[in-house]
DNA sequence: ACAAACATACCAACTGGTCGGTATGTTGTC
DNA sequence: GACAACATACCGACCAGTTGGTATGTTTGT
């Protein structure tokens, strides 16, 4: 009894709407916030499980196992980061270059206050899984590289307008690279002005690129 | 079969050097490539004595635990990062902006060798354990600290000899992050081109401030 | 129209293995 | 024979994953 299914299983991506509180939303939201602020070892199923007010049993049921629970975890973290970037107020702003900027305004805005967790889902969890995990580092990876992808089209955007030629790639590598590394500087100081202090360097650096 | 330390070793807490191969010595060393490797939770305290080649009781001789031995790691790590650039070859250079350069390369350099662990046991350990050990959090913090203040020696030694006034603690936390952040990049894309890409622009940032 | 057959969503209890740590034994040296 | 420097064997806690079950739909053959 109680056979397996093979066969559809809805495959994954029925991300939107359905159910509002739904078991499966509990844990994800809860996971999400878990493994952000604990980690991946950290973070054992029954304190998601608790976090969320379900079982082990609902648990299972929505995800193979500790592994799929993360990989969902990553797939709606980056859609809450592109949302949120998405709907940025810094979208408004007509000049490319003062796009870019506000881009950078608007981490280190976020970032800088007290209620915002400042922790990255991909940053942290890649860390622990670069060497044992495949398949979450591809995750995570994927994460971080689609953040990339957006600023550097914000850069491309304001290079075009600029008549500038410039390493955009690298640029935007720049930029995960500084986001990432205030991050852990916080976990190390927990000094909220890593942000203004290493990202404010970053700013002036792009600045002065598209200036002269 | 095995030669045990000569005579004196005595007063507890010798972290230096010379020993030729005590238990002791062994396990650091086993400790800290574990722990940069696979990190502070994934590593066992198993995985240690057997890379190390010595049992659980003379971990537990030596160390209190878990905790005590990456601690000693860290102290160890601290130790190896100082020597390491205070004998690079970047010293020699007569120009303090030239030093300042010099010591950009010279880890972007070191990184970009396929030999070198990319890996800074210090940034491993503090974002796995920021929230549940403040011990260790604090240790791993003051290696990070420990660097970037000799960062920011060389950085006003610039200054001084440019005469400018830059905020050289700021931008030895750029550094910091930067660095922190490509390792942690690599660890997601397995690229090496993320050290030469991220510092090859804050190394460019940091000249144009003292040029113009 | 209705019930058998099946599917979905969840739960409580348990299992097998791992891990940090301990208790105790053995060996070489002064 | 006291002590440092190990080794061996083991324990309790915890944790990912399993088992077997309940309750509530939803489909389908007649």
């Amino acid at each position: 009894m109680f056979v397996r299914m093979p066969g559809k299983m809805t495959t994954t991506v029925e991300s939107n709407s359905s159910a509002p509180h739904s078991a499966r939303e509990k844990l994800l939201t809860a996971a999400v916030e878990l493994f952000r602020t604990n980690g991946y070892d950290a973070t054992s199923l029954d304190d998601i499980c608790r976090s969320a007010g379900v079982t082990k049993g609902a648990l299972f049921h929505h995800f193979a196992g500790k592994q799929a629970i993360a990989a969902a975890c990553l797939e709606a973290w980056s859609e809450t980061m592109a949302n949120m970037v998405a709907t940025a107020p810094f979208n408004e702003l007509e000049d490319p270059v003062e796009r870019v900027l506000g881009w950078i305004d608007f981490f280190s805005g976020a970032l800088s206050r007290p209620e915002t967790i400042k922790s990255c889902l991909a940053g942290t969890i890649v860390q622990e899984v670069s060497e044992s995990n495949p398949a979450l580092r591809d995750a995570a990876h994927g994460c971080i590289a689609n953040g990339e992808r957006r600023f550097q089209t914000l850069l491309d955007e304001a290079c075009a307008d600029r008549e500038r030629q410039l390493d955009t790639a690298s640029l935007a590598r720049l930029w995960s690279a500084s986001l990432q590394g205030s991050l852990l500087l916080y976990k190390a100081t927990r000094d909220p002005a890593v942000f203004a202090d290493s990202l404010g360097h970053v700013y002036r650096y792009i600045e002065s690129l598209f200036s002269e």
